[in-house]
RNA sequence: GGUCCUGUAGCUCAACUGGAUAGAGCAACAGCCUUCUAAGCUGUAGGUUCCAGGUUCGAAUCCUGGCUGGAUCACCA
């Protein structure tokens, strides 16, 4: 029984009865009554004034009436001004309660056939991942975990920027000053391999650029003049005319990058079902531009290049073909999602996890397979999200700022080793189950720490004090959940059988059993909310909250010192329910909950 | 300069999409472990929701104009 929808069904009724109305349940909302207030569900009349031709509290009390009266949900009711506060017996919420607990599948929808590509993490093969990827990376991953529970099909996609200047720089460098090292050699993972050579080109460039800088030339030209990087722009040029040897320095360096990725990836606990790589699409896109042209939304310069002008939809003009003939980065996207959706004809969404940094790009991008008159143009979503700052500001590989994935993730799990000891909890436990625990706390910390806040918003990474063990934290909801796995161990052990659906028990609720069941039913709304702002926060909320208010509850309520055999069984089931709901929760944010800590 | 995003307690974030006296966590202070895991719970203190107008029964939320911080506007990716 779905309290909410039933309440709002009644309520229609009671209005379109009361005052010959003609209103639908999917019309009204409900919002939960504050806490100065007494009632479960507060009703706004106000709106319906015009209708009802009454005082707020008039028409308060008439709804009231009727609903107490016509309404096995509605105990009570209280009016205070436009405000109808309902009261839900604690039948209904029993018989809420039974049904959600008998259905393991709480707030999972079944699979509806329809399918969503999200893709995420988008790496350059030139250098590790960083925190900016950790973000992106939970992002995408949690978002599609979401649109799973609503029953989607999802691919999850990534995009591999394997070719360009930046993989160059690394190959030049590594030529010139590697003496053959490799992964092997150096014991070093390869991406990491990869990214010193790219800071050792960085290094040895600016010294060029500041040497011609102050033999007199300006710096635009340096940039351009500067020898190593005529070697790289040498190495792409022979890239794209295939050439053997660089050809085959790219694929082993690219390789060595894949090994650590992997790693990391694995590390993570995020996967992918697809791969694309730029070099393979890099050339795509080209045809569209003459399609474009045929269809008058394109036109072309005197010197051969092509544009779009979108300045009437308050944009700029977008180049999409260079004088020379050659595709820019956007001719290249938008011939991938032109590629993507023949692929997948079905597709329904296809959503970009990328830094807010590209908003103009995607609104531009979106905008021309709009005009390109592409069906499926608004299926496409930028799920856009804000820069992970520093203290001392933005995160800048050339200074050595950069805060390495694989060093965070360990050094989370250090410190959640540190607290786990400091607290003697790991009584019992092997090596591997420690281990194993410390990975959970430490990486469910920082999960949880990247998915709360909106993604929209920037945020701030401070990594003396940024991730805490306490409040509204990973560890706190993981902790819970292992406090509740302790009592249901327990009841197992001792005999305590389930509560049945029918049963029933003597005695009223607690108030915090009342609350719980109440977030309870919430769970498939707040996952559809999840989905429908590609925000994971509403979740990391939801489940903040349930794992707030079951503590109310654990502490001020007794289980196994309950008298009531049936009120005991249902304080289990009720436990059990909170459980798996932020077990599940959790698990939309990739976030794993240990049984004991 | 144009466009977009952002601004809420000392700090990090909420506020169910326009609803009641704006809520949590951290930090601070005061309490609660002979009883189910104290990574917990309770309480105190902390606010001109950046500013000024407007819209209406009602605004942190919507509109206008400023201000702060950020992003972006390349024949770069």
């Amino acid at each position: 029984m779905n309290i909410d929808f039933s309440l709002r069904k009644q309520i229609a009724l009671a209005l379109n009865e009361s005052f010959g109305a003609d209103i639908t349940a999917d019309s009204l909302s409900l919002q939960p009554t504050r806490k100065e207030f007494t009632g479960t569900y507060t009703f706004v009349t106000f709106p319906f004034l015009k209708i009802s031709k009454m005082k707020p509290e008039e028409t308060g009390e008439i709804i009231g009436d009727y609903l107490k009266s016509n309404s096995e949900i509605v105990e009570d009711y209280n009016v205070v001004k436009g405000f109808l506060n309902l009261h839900v017996s604690d039948m209904a919420w029993i018989k809420a309660f039974s049904s959600i607990v008998s259905n393991d599948k709480n707030g999972f929808r079944p699979s509806n056939g329809r399918r969503i590509m999200v893709e995420y993490s988008s790496p350059n093969t030139n250098k590790p991942l960083h925190l900016g990827h950790l973000r992106n990376n939970f992002l995408g991953y949690s978002v599609s975990k979401i649109y799973e529970a609503l029953g989607y099909d999802i691919i999850k996609a990534q995009i591999i920027n394997d070719r360009g200047i930046h993989i160059c720089k690394s190959m030049v460098a590594w030529e010139k000053y590697g003496n053959g090292e490799t992964p092997e050699t150096s014991g070093m993972k390869g991406d990491k391999l990869v990214g010193k050579y790219y800071v050792a080109f960085e290094k040895q460039y600016r010294q060029e650029v500041n040497a011609l800088v102050d033999s007199g030339l300006k710096m635009v030209e340096a940039e351009k003049k500067a020898p190593i990087m005529l070697e790289a722009v040498e190495m792409l040029r022979k890239w794209e005319a295939k050439e053997a040897e660089t050809y085959a320095l790219w694929e082993t360096m690219n390789n060595w990058v894949y090994k650590g990725f992997e790693i990391t990836y694995n590390h993570m606990g995020v996967t992918f079902d697809k791969l694309y790589y730029e070099s393979d699409t890099y050339l795509r896109g080209k045809k569209v531009v003459q399609t474009g042209l045929d269809k008058g939304v394109f036109y072309k310069k005197e010197d051969g290049s092509v544009w779009i002008d979108l300045s009437a939809d308050g944009l700029d003009e977008k180049l999409l073909l260079r004088s020379d003939g050659t595709a820019v980065y956007i001719t290249q996207d938008i011939g991938t999602a032109i590629e993507r959706f023949t692929e997948y004809p079905d597709l329904e969404k296809l959503v970009y996890t990328v830094g807010n940094e590209q908003d103009y790009h995607f609104k531009v991008l979106f905008l021309i397979l709009k005009k390109l008159e592409y069906s499926w143009a608004d299926g496409c979503h930028h799920l856009s999200y804000g820069m992970v700052d520093l203290p001392t500001g933005k995160m800048k590989s050339r200074e050595g700022t950069v805060v390495d994935a694989d060093d965070l993730m360990d050094e989370m799990e250090q410190t959640a080793l540190q607290h786990t000891q400091d607290l003697g909890k790991i009584e019992g436990f092997d090596e591997a189950q420690a281990a194993n625990l410390y990975r959970m706390v430490g990486l469910g910390a920082l999960k949880y720490f990247l998915l709360k806040v909106d993604p929209r918003k920037g945020m701030l990474f401070n990594p003396e004090e940024s991730i805490q063990f306490q409040g509204n934290t990973g560890p706190f909801i993981q902790y819970t959940f292992a406090r509740i796995s302790a009592l249901l161990r327990r009841a197992k052990e001792t005999g305590i059988g389930l509560f049945m659906s029918d049963e029933t028990f003597q005695g009223r609720l607690h108030e915090h059993e009342r609350e719980v069941i109440y977030l309870l039913t919430q769970f498939e709304s707040r996952i559809n909310e999840a989905a429908g702002e590609y925000s994971p926060a509403v979740i990391a909320q939801y489940i903040f909250e349930l794992a707030k208010e079951y503590n109310k509850f654990y502490q001020e309520v007794s289980i196994f010192g309950e008298q009531d055999e049936a009120k005991k069984r249902f304080r289990i089931s009720f436990s059990y329910a909170v459980a798996r709901t932020i077990k599940s929760g959790m698990g939309l944010l990739g976030i794993e909950v240990p049984e004991r800590m």
